[in-house]
DNA sequence: CCGGCTTTGTGAAAAAAATCACGGATTGGT
DNA sequence: ACCAATCCGTGATTTTTTTCACAAAGCCGG
């Protein structure tokens, strides 16, 4: 199956919300669905509901809608969810931790393998079966274990490059960047930047022009 | 000259990073910056720098490129950094009490004032001078402080609504939303969601299509 | 098994956003 | 003071993404 269509990049995170609301729908029983109702869930329109899955192949039927049980299997599939996907995290700091301890990501087939950090006084904290250990550790640990191809950098800022540089080396293929700077990586390295303050002065922004 | 030109939606969140590169800029001694070099040091072309700061005005001089301390203090104008924004958080689970600890918010001009959650296991617990309230007081305590405007919900998916319906109810316009669930509100209130399960996904998708 | 409803899948059209490309302003060197 | 090099601002163009709209397919009641 060659993807010879051009996939819109955000088309891949709508994806992954209709998969949150067709596992919602299966729980409740649910057995088939429009994508009318699947654009009420997600708030979007019908036509990007369908136009999206169409990017990838026909699941429904006409007149019928989706039926949900093998929709679920079939964006499970395309998403790589039938896998255990292998995580790195590199600094325990305040968000580095609160990620530890978050239970969603097992939940959703994500495995939090091993924790690094710089600062002798986080490292050999632990955080549930998992240990932090120093930094000096990370290629070899990596090295060790070849099934960890995402990488979780929250770091301070004037850290992260290096640390992105040290994870690329690794063998690491998708970083989800906290730290609020701008990795510089030859490509073929998928970034993803989270940047809250970023979020925030989108609100002031807002907010600031709303006031006139 | 009034706004009357469109602004992509996109183009707010990169002038925030434009912002964070002046500012660096401005430490280093800096004083001029071409939309090359800002480009570089964004990611971006120079052809996007200047479109995205041309759709607020005209800050840079032919030849000469643009001055970093006017620059830096429009961009601040734009975003509304010369106040100082109050926030309340609601949830002090994992990422909601790492958010009150995070001191990045206050560095760039955001103040968490309020934190609030259900269970009475969290309540009253400090973080730094904040001590975190039933969210029974929520309403009275925005009532209290009409400047708060931007509201965090850091609780699980299913209270979201519940607390999100409230916020609005007591003036919230703003809503940084980590629970992985489509807030469903009257326009006019602006919401901006975090959903780090589905930014993995974006991450399985890619590792998984790229075996192939 | 017919006819009226639904609902998909998808080309075509529209809208939105990014990129190009260039006139003209500015600078710095000599 | 001139010239070459630099660099902005922006209309025009291209690319990307979303929306429209409809033929064809499937469903259901009678």
């Amino acid at each position: 199956m060659q993807d010879t269509k051009k996939v819109p990049k955000s088309a891949v995170s709508r994806i992954s919300l209709y998969l949150r609301e067709i596992t919602r729908l299966e729980k409740e029983g649910k057995e088939s669905v429009s994508s009318t109702d699947l654009g009420d869930l997600t708030g979007l329109t019908d036509a990007q509901v369908r136009k999206d899955l169409s990017y990838f192949g026909q699941f429904g039927r006409s007149g019928a809608g989706y039926d949900v049980a093998p929709l679920k299997r079939a964006i499970e599939g395309l998403l790589g969810k039938n896998k255990a996907w292998e995580i790195v995290i590199v600094g325990a700091g305040n968000i580095g931790s609160a990620l530890l301890r978050y239970p969603g990501f097992k939940d959703q087939g994500f495995f939090i393998k091993e924790a690094f950090d710089i600062d002798p006084k986080k490292v050999d904290k632990r955080f549930g079966e998992l240990t932090v250990k120093d930094v000096r550790g990370l290629e070899a640990a990596l090295k060790a274990n070849k099934n960890i191809k995402i990488a979780i950098i929250a770091v301070p800022a004037d850290g992260a490059q290096n640390v992105a540089d040290l994870l690329v080396k690794a063998g690491i293929k998708c970083i989800l960047n906290f730290a609020p700077v701008l990795l510089k990586l030859n490509s073929g390295v998928l970034i993803k930047n989270i940047d809250l303050s970023n979020e925030l002065e989108s609100f002031s922004f807002f907010l600031s022009s709303q006031e006139t």
